[in-house]
DNA sequence: CTCGGTGCAAATGCTTTGCAATGTC
DNA sequence: GACATTGCAAAGCATTTGCACCGAG
């Protein structure tokens, strides 16, 4: 997805939750996203900001991480630790994490199998889904292999 | 599960972790554990303990959950909040949560399908699971009567 | 020009830690 | 008696909030 494709679908949202505004401060957020790799958090999205010579605070990022989320723009993610970890999520096919225990690795997968069991679930539930994410935490082969 | 038994589990646990005590307020914590029902967070039994005139502190019912983590007798969540959830599990089979972002409620669900579709991604990605978690959000049958 | 947004620093809420007193082995 | 554990209060950390200034519509 190109960057004006995703500014556009931030400003819809903006505009169809009330009266927000769209911001140089938030696109900049959103921008900074889309040149993210993997997952990350905010505290170390602030920290590529700023070192980019892009002046923003905390507060702007974590509230606007929250906007992207809700449009979609971003997922997420609370895995073990205690800071809320997001990735960009450009139409990106739904998928799941194992998260390694010992060198804190995650490995994505995706199994449609599994999506359509949950749908499932919902339906026998009478449970309306709107997100969802599997976490399997364990050990990878690498540290496997390393620590015999 | 009996009281005597879980008190077995978690004192061969803390004989396998090196030398740590089976003092009398980790088994109070354990005890407190047991007579639980469905979710709480550790600000909860901290305080359910109080009322029931336990002595204890906060940095015990902490110290102690995580114990009791490691050796099995109760999973720790963390849903879409930012305190830890947890509920007992005295060899319950393992099952998942369908959580209702508007009342809070947590639907529980076993799904052998799933189980094994994990293990088959596991295996595939060479990985070894130790424990999993699949939380499903969205809105639940009640609330969406209640809210048209 | 009118609000909503921003930055900053202080506040919050969950969890952990440091330390002297206490309890287990 | 040695040393792990406890309670307490204080510290830590991620996140939120309050408020005066700023900027989008």
């Amino acid at each position: 997805m190109n960057p004006e494709a995703a500014h556009d679908i931030l400003t819809k949202h903006l505009r169809a939750s009330g009266n927000l505004r769209s911001t140089s401060s938030r696109m900049a957020v959103l921008d900074a996203v889309m040149a993210s790799q993997g997952h990350f958090d905010a505290e170390g999205l602030y920290y590529r900001m700023i070192s980019n010579g892009t002046r923003i605070s905390k507060a702007t990022v974590y509230n606007t991480l929250d906007l992207l989320q809700e449009c979609g723009l971003v997922s997420k993610y609370r895995f073990a630790e205690n800071s809320s970890r997001y990735e960009k999520a450009f139409g990106r096919p739904h998928h799941h994490h194992l998260v390694c225990l010992q060198c804190g690795d995650i490995i994505e997968f995706v199994n449609e199998r599994l999506n359509r069991i949950q749908e499932d679930v919902c339906n026998e539930k009478n449970f309306v889904p709107q997100s969802s994410s599997l976490q399997v935490f364990g050990t990878c082969g690498k540290c496997r292999k390393s620590r015999g």
